[in-house]
DNA sequence: TCCGCTTTGTACGCCAGCGCACAGACCGGC
DNA sequence: GCCGGTCTGTGCGCTGGCGTACAAAGCGGA
């Protein structure tokens, strides 16, 4: 597990300009995060909100036979307790860690009165909260009409772009899980990827060889989400006077281009 | 097409207290919405928010194959145009009128001024986001696990809600663009539910007759969604020294428990 | 080094929903 | 009353993904 007791790992952290880091930046609370940990269950009170940098969380929603499917993850672009300022503070689906890493965590009522302050915080948070909108939007259509296989590329990328190195610790289960189909689903659409070059994985860990395979063999969604995201979040200036971090966790995000036929608004 | 020239008849705009409603409704504009209207589309500025009253509102995507599918329905319940306090002006999504009826619509500059006041607005428009984010990530969950009859099931009740009558004027064919299935996969669908007793139906009209029947053969994403939108925006009083007209709207809604076993919010 | 548990691979039948094609029914307008 | 366009019903064959079952392989700990 990548070590980070950067704040700045975080986009929506590393975005607030030094004077409204400040005061939050005193209550931010290190955390690690294990695979499968709960941050919230149904209808449960959330008592932080969490800045993730290197780990990721998953956003879903396990109905009563059982059955799961995530709506959105959430990594070091983002942050988990949206419900904490939108003023329902529950949500009927559930957090679990996705990929253990760490995260910065936030009291409950500090984080909903660095909200009301109406600074740039507040804004930064809406914004993201469209783009998280975004994604669960456009999860419903895929899941409707894209394939497996289509799907657990869009999954890989998405995940991918949240991690600092090119592999993931993951089994096809817990893939499976999260997009909501069958195991076996997945070990075939795997097996494609691999026998194409794109991936290879051994036993609950999944390298990515060829990016830019992926993207072609992806559904539109992915691009789209990212467009969004990159539309909505990258215009923000990073903080100055810190050391600015982010290229690193994102390394490969310059090459995107090459598989979409829209402009990158990555950069 | 039901007349209403009355704000009230808008959930959110009844909501708020009259010093708060009488800067809004010295802007408010009464407009028609016909069938097919298309109040926005992909990444174009919207203008306007829009409330309905008797309109509703289907947010939906359109895949480069022309495919689609909604992520989420509007009607009197809520507003259209939650990119514009949202901060992101624009949305990959559009939004088409999937039921003729009317709205007041205010300019996007005076919404989101009203939005910045911070008043008691501001915090309604959010938990309806809030409640809107339930609705789509619920919507891509019943994408993923459930039968096309569950899902018009989910649909129609969720239609009804926010219609002041027992009939939807729709085609089969809208339904299925709505739902992103097939035509004749309604066809059937409808067909079963027509046998059971729980619908009736003639060229492009749609009666229900057994609200309970569809509440039994609905998955459990309608309660799912319906009880959070009654969680987040029920608690609202109503502006006093108004006619409240809000309950001649749903007048079925008391009847919701039969069919659930969770406890009934709605009233 | 070996054992045992977890993870992955493969095979089978099954079926919901798709794509296509066309027939029949309905409704509105002339 | 008739006509034409729209909407609905039905019947194919096809296939992607499901459920089930079990075998093989990999990894970690003793």
């Amino acid at each position: 597990m990548p070590f980070s007791n950067n704040p700045n790992h975080n986009h929506l952290l590393a975005a607030l300009p030094q004077e409204e880091f400040e005061p939050v930046a005193a209550h931010l609370e290190l955390v690690t995060l294990r695979l499968g940990e709960i941050l919230y269950e149904p209808d449960e009170q959330l008592q932080y909100a969490y800045f993730p940098t290197t780990a990721i969380v998953s956003l879903h929603y396990v109905m009563a036979s059982g059955a799961s499917a995530e709506s959105a993850g959430v990594g070091n672009e983002g942050v988990v307790g949206i419900s904490l300022f939108m003023g329902g503070d529950t949500t009927p689906s559930s957090a679990v860690v996705q990929t253990a890493g760490h995260a910065f965590r936030l009291a409950r009522q500090l984080f909903k009165q660095e909200f009301q302050r109406a600074g740039l915080l507040q804004g930064l948070l809406l914004r993201y909260t469209q783009a998280l909108l975004t994604q669960m939007a456009q999860t419903a259509v895929c899941n409707r009409h894209h394939s497996v296989e289509q799907q657990l590329c869009r999954w890989l990328l998405l995940t991918l772009d949240r991690l600092p190195s090119q592999e993931l610790i993951m089994t096809q289960e817990l893939v499976a899980s999260m997009l909501g189909v069958r195991r076996e689903g997945i070990t075939e659409a795997a097996g494609n990827l691999q026998r194409a070059g794109c991936i290879s994985y051994r036993r609950g860990h999944i390298s990515v060889l060829d990016r830019t395979g992926l993207e072609k063999r992806s559904c539109e969604c992915y691009g789209v989400v990212k467009k969004e995201f990159a539309r909505l979040l990258c215009d923000v200036q990073y903080r100055q006077g810190l050391p600015n971090t982010i290229q690193q966790v994102f390394p490969q995000q310059p090459h995107h281009t090459a598989a979409f036929t829209r402009p990158d608004l990555t950069r």
